[in-house]
DNA sequence: CCTATTTGCACAATCGATTGCGCTAGATTG
DNA sequence: CAATCTAGCGCAATCGATTGTGCAAATAGG
């Protein structure tokens, strides 16, 4: 634990080993085939390197690398299930390709995300992909000017392909689920309420289209009072459903499993009048399930989404592409 | 978008400049009046490295710096509160004190941990923190021989300062509250069972500690039968509990969220007979408090912990000592 | 036994940024 | 006006690993 250890490294090792460094680092990282180093030197300098615990300098190795098989990503939030998931199936599907994933949580803060996304660039990320990011075309240009492909994903920009999720389908089908049930569970038609999120969000607008779509095609009419996307957070949804008390049935669709937290703590309320409330969610959670009231949740397709992103790395980019994914509607 | 596109070198920049490298790189990173750089010869850097778009080569600059302001975080998942809340506030915090976090993922695979870790001192990480890690000796031992210090959270080690939650006394308190419940509202005095986790783990150990003490000090005893700490997943507690069909009133003391979501499929299956039932859970989620028949869960302190571990960074470490984090009791 | 290969390795340049040291021109002092 | 000082900057070594090239020694071929 003191300061002053030095690491090992491929000169300890090349005088331990009565090598040349050169020897030694094509043994350690694999080349030492193609240079014709014997069978014997290799195995005695892979022993000596285990028996120091040697570990390359990644530094000094990327610097005179050419790739770095580094990919980056920029998530908004980590405590969350869907982005948690992305997370991590993100690194566990960059392990198996053999890239080293670099995650960063930037808070849905722009500046933060700009300058995680320049930290990134720095430590010479191959590709970066911007998750829900707040703008990423400016991340985008960046990473044009740096040579460095970007990615987005969940958000779309138009300075990169984009990987998002069908929002407008997904939410037609939830919006469809909850109407069903409200006429076969409480005899009632409709119109839905719309709670959470931000208009000015593309994919809130996107799923508030899929909707006032699915309300179309059963010819009822939504009022603009029932439109409540007045922000994420859990508060929010509950202060902004504080007036609304059922006089009859009630259906609600709910934009997040943030806003759901406060449709919940609303719902709860209601003590008796609750059997007159049926509601979905756009966003899964394991325990949503269990929670009354609630007929079904839409889960996007993570895994896909991720297989597509990787599938784009590598490949020359076409700006403006989006890529929808189909997601997946669980009922209850 | 381009291969070939060369990213900005502090040469590009000097020739640009009409400068040296030199003077570049100390104007760039703030050490240029140490070397008394006019003013002057500083903006026109400055104004050329941002219309370049310039970004340092971090490989280059970490190679030959001597600190790397990289601290390293291990985590067993992502998508899952707990750990979510740690990552994200491990990457807030270590920002806020100059530190550039690097988190990784290892999904509770010991091979896997091991060569995160080694991954993150590769990378020349100063500090490596890992929590709930299989093996956190192992990872230790590799540190502690490449001089660079290493931090248990969540779990402890043998082999470096460790900080971890309170398990016993929260569970303790848990188990307290429980009972409580059961008295109150089904009129019955305990035994609970123990749900969740493995015996071999050691805050699962601890928790039981606490759970068992809880009891002991009513003088109720604890049969065999009810300690069912089969595993964490959620199949591995619905399982568990399948065979037990409350005749009378029943409470659980359940070891994690995981745990959690199989507690509640039974719990729903019981229909009617879930009246006679109250839990309690080891971890928090926002949904806990809306699960019926929960009356309460631990919320460990993710704030404090880490605040104690940044504290630890740089101090000399005293190895085996074990600090304690009270938990928060949430009571519904 | 002598030339032609092949085997097995070492040398040295290189990646981009950092930093101790030193040089020059102008300002100040005596 | 010479000596001294200081402001302002450049030179070159350095960090550790990678990789193209070169060169002996060992082996094969005739």
């Amino acid at each position: 634990m003191e300061k002053d250890v030095k690491r090992t490294t491929i000169y300890d090792l090349a005088t331990l080993a009565d090598a040349s460094p050169s020897a030694v680092s094509s043994v350690l990282n694999g080349t030492w085939k193609k240079r014709r180093i014997s069978q014997k030197l290799a195995d005695r300098i892979i022993r000596l390197a285990e028996e120091q615990g040697y570990a390359v300098n990644a530094p000094a190795s990327l610097l005179r690398r050419e790739r770095s098989h580094i990919v980056g990503m920029i998530v908004p939030k980590y405590n969350n299930r869907y982005f948690g998931e992305i997370s991590e199936q993100f690194e566990a599907m960059a392990r198996a390709r053999g890239f080293f994933p670099v995650v960063t949580c930037t808070q849905r803060d722009p500046e933060l995300e700009f300058e995680a996304a320049r930290e990134l660039i720095s430590y010479q990320a191959e590709c970066l992909i911007s998750t829900g990011a707040t703008d990423p075309d400016r991340i985008s240009a960046f990473c044009n000017a740096s040579g460095v492909q970007s990615i987005n994903l969940d958000l779309p920009g138009h300075a990169a392909t984009s990987v998002i999720s069908d929002n407008y389908s997904g939410a037609k089908d939830l919006t469809r689920l909850i109407l069903d049930r409200c006429e076969t569970d409480l005899g009632w038609r409709g119109p839905l309420r719309f709670v959470g999120g931000r208009r000015s969000d593309h994919n809130t607008a996107v799923r508030l289209d899929g909707f006032l779509a699915a309300h179309r095609e059963r010819a009822i009419t939504v009022p603009g009072s029932h439109i409540m996307a007045t922000g994420y957070s859990a508060e929010k949804a509950a202060t902004a459903l504080a007036s609304v008390i059922p006089d009859g049935p009630t259906g609600l669709f709910v934009n997040s499993t943030i806003s759901l937290e406060g449709v919940v703590r609303w719902y709860r309320a209601l003590t008796s009048k609750a059997e007159l409330v049926r509601y979905g969610c756009f966003d899964w959670d394991p325990f949503g399930s269990f929670l009354p009231g609630n007929v079904g949740m839409i889960e996007q397709d993570v895994a896909a989404m991720l297989d597509t992103a990787f599938d784009l790395i590598g490949k020359p980019a076409a700006t403006e592409q989006q890529i929808l994914i189909p997601c997946m509607l669980r009922t209850f």
